[in-house]
DNA sequence: TATAGTGCTTCCAGTCACTGGAAGGTCAAG
DNA sequence: CTTGACCTTCCAGTGACTGGAAGCACTATA
């Protein structure tokens, strides 16, 4: 498989997948005119990848992820332990935007939104409490 | 004021307060010494700036609100209108978020996390479905 | 007056995960 | 033989900082 039909079946732009070639991510064949050759097992490689990015595990927690996938050695609390660090990051993360969003929701309600300057919203920026 | 003072009243680091006049965000004068000298109003603009930060805007939105701020012939319905926007970008993180850990906490509900290979997250990944 | 320590300066490079674009080689169809 | 799609490499840019090196400025103390 060349590139481009990889990049279709994976979901992931082709740019994507020759970065993740550069950092060692997959390692596909070249052809003898010097094109990437993707096997079943390369494309497989990158639906998982392309999986885990979707559910935000960092580009080294996918490598890590990959490793542990092709490890039929491992341990599952391997696993369960990465992911579950992760759940705790989008939950930090969800966290601070609700509150993000609780704060600037206020402010957006308190303003008119009209002609005139006055503006609860700057003024919130800008009070020094 | 120097650098350091402003940036322990402004809650920004040093750093970020030469990047933001690097960037054009404040002035400050200099002094004799070549050390930048904040005015009162300099640390006002900072502290805007990093509360404006905190709720989540973009660089640039952060200029269009100062500039707002400054505009004494401002209309409160553009300052409204950009928060709205911003509101609802965080409302998008926050839904993307709550699905990657919805179908994650799946994922790692299912896995006993124990001492042997077999795992639901992993083969979550690699389905293909 | 020498020196030590802190704070300031600039400049360069790195972060993360791509993304865009230029310049050029390869291949299949007409 | 040309057109156009597809592939290659390489370089630069994104956002918003952050770290670090090299060196100047200021203050306090011996």
């Amino acid at each position: 498989m060349n590139i481009g039909q990889v990049a279709e079946r994976a979901g992931l732009p082709a740019k994507t997948i020759r970065y993740y070639e550069d950092i060692g991510l997959v390692r596909p064949q070249r052809s003898g005119n010097g094109y990437r050759a993707f096997s079943e097992q390369d494309l497989h490689k990158l639906a998982f990848l392309a999986r885990a990015r979707a559910l935000g595990f960092t580009i080294e927690d996918c490598r890590t992820l990959l490793g542990l996938y092709e490890d039929e050695a491992r341990e599952s609390a391997d696993v369960k332990a990465l992911a579950t660090e992760h759940l705790g990051q989008i939950e930090e993360k969800i966290a601070q935007l609700r509150e993000m969003h609780a704060t600037l929701a206020k402010l957006v309600e308190a303003c008119h939104g009209d002609h005139r300057p006055d503006c609860p919203i700057l003024q919130g920026l800008a009070k020094d409490g």
